[in-house]
DNA sequence: GCCAACGTTGGC
DNA sequence: GCCAACGTTGGC
């Protein structure tokens, strides 16, 4: 089992609204870098978890975790013209970004930037290297754990 | 809204 | 295959 750390804007799509969804689940579509899309074609598997990140806002951090809830499958907003996230050189038959579905566990404490950035067992994390951009990124078990038991306030 | 970093595109 | 231009990300 693996862990990860997927970036979302929660204007977009946030930890309570991942929480209000049918099913509790999203498709985590609009991936449009191939390192991300890699990660999630390659080496996520259902059951891995998640941190939930929310970027891009007044207070970015950990909001939450959610779990891999199926292997990836084609990008359907990549085929759709409306989309913000169309690709016209994308094909049904040889799709070019996928998405795995992720399902809510539980809200947390929020974990903020500033906080994560406070602590030196964390600062090898790939979200808090300089100049960061990749929305999904693998977290190393030990920054895992160490975040749930110290600044999440339960294990 | 600014701006630095970095990925992608496309001409050559 | 190089590399300049351009677009996007995301913290501040």
């Amino acid at each position: 089992m693996r862990y990860w750390l997927m970036k979302s804007e929660p204007d977009d799509c946030s930890i309570d609204d991942l929480a209000a969804m049918p099913k509790q689940t999203v498709p985590w579509y609009g991936v449009r870098n191939y390192q991300a899309r890699n990660f999630m074609r390659d080496v996520m598997k259902v059951g891995d978890q998640v941190f939930f990140y929310h970027s891009s806002c007044p207070e970015p951090g950990i909001a939450g975790v959610a779990r891999v809830a199926s292997p990836a499958y084609p990008d359907e907003t990549q085929f759709d013209e409306k989309s913000r996230f169309y690709d016209a050189k994308s094909t049904p038959e040889n799709p070019r970004w996928l998405n795995v579905d992720v399902a809510f566990v539980r809200k947390t404490p929020l974990v903020s930037l500033a906080e994560l950035r406070r602590h030196e067992a964390l600062a090898q994390m790939r979200v808090l290297q300089p100049a960061n951009r990749l929305s999904i990124t693998p977290v190393d078990p030990a920054e895992w754990q160490y975040i749930v038991k110290n600044l999440m306030g339960k294990a």
